[in-house]
DNA sequence: CATAAAACTATGGGGTCCCATATATTTCAT
DNA sequence: ATGAAATATATGGGACCCCATAGTTTTATG
């Protein structure tokens, strides 16, 4: 019944929500979402190349590039060249950028983290047990479900 | 701390591991995720107009408007003008689309239903009511409202 | 050492999403 | 009854997302 479908009708109010305070968030910042979500990861994690990006932020690769490069024609974001690989980029955000961030703190994704912050440590790691265990469900079936751990490659 | 952002890590890996199996089923039926999710609505709930496949898909009425667009293109949905409202399209699955669907077990909506009727009944609520919670979080908060456009959007 | 294979980033295709707007129809006030 | 306000759907803009693929550079292999 309505029971039964209750977590997949909140998982998409979820979504809504966050898609809808992204585009507050833009109006108020000029930033989107996920510039903002990226932008957020350079400042934590100084000099990650376009694939480590991917990686923290859980896109692909050709999706994040697209991203960054907006951030870098905001001026909000740098790269340099990774000497030892000159495939790479290593990026970083710009004075400029860190100063756009302390001015979004209502930006979806933080709201979506304070929010996760205030439950209580034993439901916080149970609601990420259960979304990492959905995900592992949904990522798994379709393609052969090895019930050895796949290869974790942890980020 | 790593264990503070667990369940946002989670959240971020079950979106792409829903988009992946979405890209999944698409190639497989020829539907993409939006469009087998409305679909199903379809067959649930016979007769719905736009603006209320939009209320129960959490999506805006013109995104939804496009993605029927498509099932009618594909001729899996039909529409007909509601006689008691000229505005309004009463929306159907066709056969054909119903037969679609039974040929897409492992689709991304689906996947992620079976996941959740597999939790316990005690699990499965309170990360219904989590999830709830996060959206009202996400949704309410920030929004200072300051008088400015306040179209109230409830649903 | 030369070459094939793998890794990294970028581009383009087709879809989705929200918002702002436009048009048609219905409902509400006066 | 008539004009105004609200409701329903559609269109276009700009960004995102995944996948396929291409161009470089690096690593592995014979």
């Amino acid at each position: 019944m309505a029971e039964r479908e209750a977590a997949l009708v909140a998982w998409r109010h979820l979504l809504h929500a966050v898609r809808r305070r992204e585009r507050l968030a833009e109006q108020k910042t000029g930033l989107t979402g996920a510039q903002l979500f990226a932008l957020r990861q350079l400042v934590t994690y100084p000099g990650v190349t376009i694939g480590e990006l991917g990686r923290l932020t859980s896109t692909d690769a050709s999706s994040i590039s697209v991203v960054v490069s907006r951030l870098l024609d905001k001026g909000v974001a740098q790269r340099v060249r990774d000497p030892l690989d000159q495939r790479r980029w290593r990026l970083h955000a710009t004075e400029a950028g860190v100063a756009r961030l302390e001015r979004a703190p209502d930006s979806a994704d933080l709201l979506l983290a304070d929010a996760i912050a205030t439950l209580p440590a034993k439901s916080r790691s149970t609601l990420a047990r259960q979304l990492e265990a959905l995900a592992e469900a949904v990522e798994g079936t379709g393609q052969p479900v090895n019930e050895e751990q796949r290869k974790a490659t942890r980020d």
